[in-house]
DNA sequence: AAGTGGTCTAGACCACAGT
DNA sequence: CTGTGGTCTAGACCACTTC
């Protein structure tokens, strides 16, 4: 019989001052972010871990329940605790929401590819992701339309460390959480975005087909490993003639 | 002895397929947001609860963790269980956290009102209130500067209701739902806010002391009472070269 | 039938507030 | 001191999933 050693060295110290719940906690998203559980595979049962930390159940779900406040993990009734996956297209502002947003108001969206190809880091691409000058990356050029009409375009660097072919999973998915998933042997855990008010550059407006100085939402974001090291980096532009953002705060929302 | 006949016509039905602690934490919101409990009130203790309804403390304890967690009571230790003030500045896209963040960088915020009168609803208005045209409103004109340098201009209409005078509070805090609260006799609850990409108009680059074609995040907000009827509306313009929005996402935030 | 998470109980001890 | 919320226990029954 085969035994799962996670957490042989951790212990719960029952006399500290933290609680139990947090302790447990700390312990199982740590073994998360390393690694030792993956996303999409099961916890051990909450009594399993009530017995083997000498503890009572409602205990272990307290700490259970951190973490699924939290977004890292799930459960599911009668089939047990499970490690979710990372969601890093869920922001904050919910600007990603306009893609998923579009295809319900009967318009069809698409994916054009501009470019995809291997680049040499120069310097503000090295200062973004952290890594010498000339360093490998791929670069993506894309734009996203709606109705055949550009709605977002994209420029994203992903750090060179897997030698993939270029798939059509890039045109699925061409978020940069997914091509640092494709491209690179770290995993995204962490996304960070900047919006700014801008005004179309005479390129962008270009290729979004607009007029000088249209107004735009530019979306720069960084994603990150579990080490907080860059993966990759990029920009979007967003037509600010056909986005807006929207939000609802306070009580009553349901 | 008074007694709080609060919830006298209102049961648990401990045998419905419903959680009790949902049922009680229902209850309690209605109770809260019908104003049978006013925010900054301690609410009764988890004992009593336990003992009025006669369930277990731990399924009271629940009940009240599921508002806390929604942001509408929070809970002292050694002192009890209290009613929250709604929080309508706190937004998603996280706008007002600049107005926070500029004293902590040194800089002097000041708030310039420009203006403050009774007008009639025009057409506009009259239709973002859901009022009759020519329905009394008050009219703040505003700018909010650092070290002298205009950085917000805003335009906020309040449904007239309440006479009372322009006081200093209005400068210190001209937050729609501030002004709402001192000038109309309904309870703000909810908020909504749309976020659009712009350029400055001729008026705003005057006002804003910017040149033409400037970039600014434009904010349109809606304030509304506990009955979805809005109290008020407004417009803020954020000079898109000062301002920006991060947000950020995933695990391991800490 | 066996195993899982979801709910609930009736206690218990603790640290902290106000008296 | 009493009352409060915070933590924890050792059970229990349920609905659901899997075998």
């Amino acid at each position: 019989m085969k035994k799962k050693l996670i957490n042989q060295t951790n212990k719960l110290d029952k006399n500290s001052v933290i609680p139990v719940y947090y302790q447990l906690a700390k312990l199982l998203e740590r073994d998360i972010l390393q690694g030792n559980y993956k996303p999409g595979e099961v916890l051990p049962a909450e009594n399993e871990f009530a017995s083997r930390y000498g503890i009572s159940r409602m205990t272990v779900r307290r700490a259970i329940s951190e973490l699924v406040m939290a977004g890292m993990i799930y459960t599911e009734k009668g089939k047990g605790t499970f490690v979710a996956k990372p969601k890093l297209d869920d922001v904050e502002f919910e600007l990603n929401d306009f893609q998923r947003e579009i295809p319900r108001k009967g318009m069809k969206t698409g994916i054009k590819l501009l470019e995809a190809r291997i680049v040499r880091a120069d310097d503000e691409l090295s200062q973004k992701l952290e890594v010498p000058k000339n360093t490998k990356c791929i670069h993506f050029r894309l734009i996203v339309t709606a109705n055949d009409e550009p709605l977002v375009y994209e420029n994203k660097y992903i750090i060179f460390t897997k030698q993939n072919p270029i798939l059509e999973q890039e045109l699925k998915d061409p978020s940069l959480s997914n091509l640092a998933k494709l491209h690179a042997d770290r995993l995204p855990t962490t996304s960070k975005r900047v919006l700014h008010a801008a005004i179309v550059t005479d390129e962008e407006a270009a290729v979004l087909k607009v007029r000088p100085n249209t107004p735009v939402f530019l979306v720069k974001q960084t994603i990150y490993d579990n080490n907080k090291k860059p993966i990759g980096w990029g920009t979007s532009v967003y037509r600010g003639d056909r986005y807006k953002l929207t939000s609802y705060t306070g009580w009553g929302l349901d």
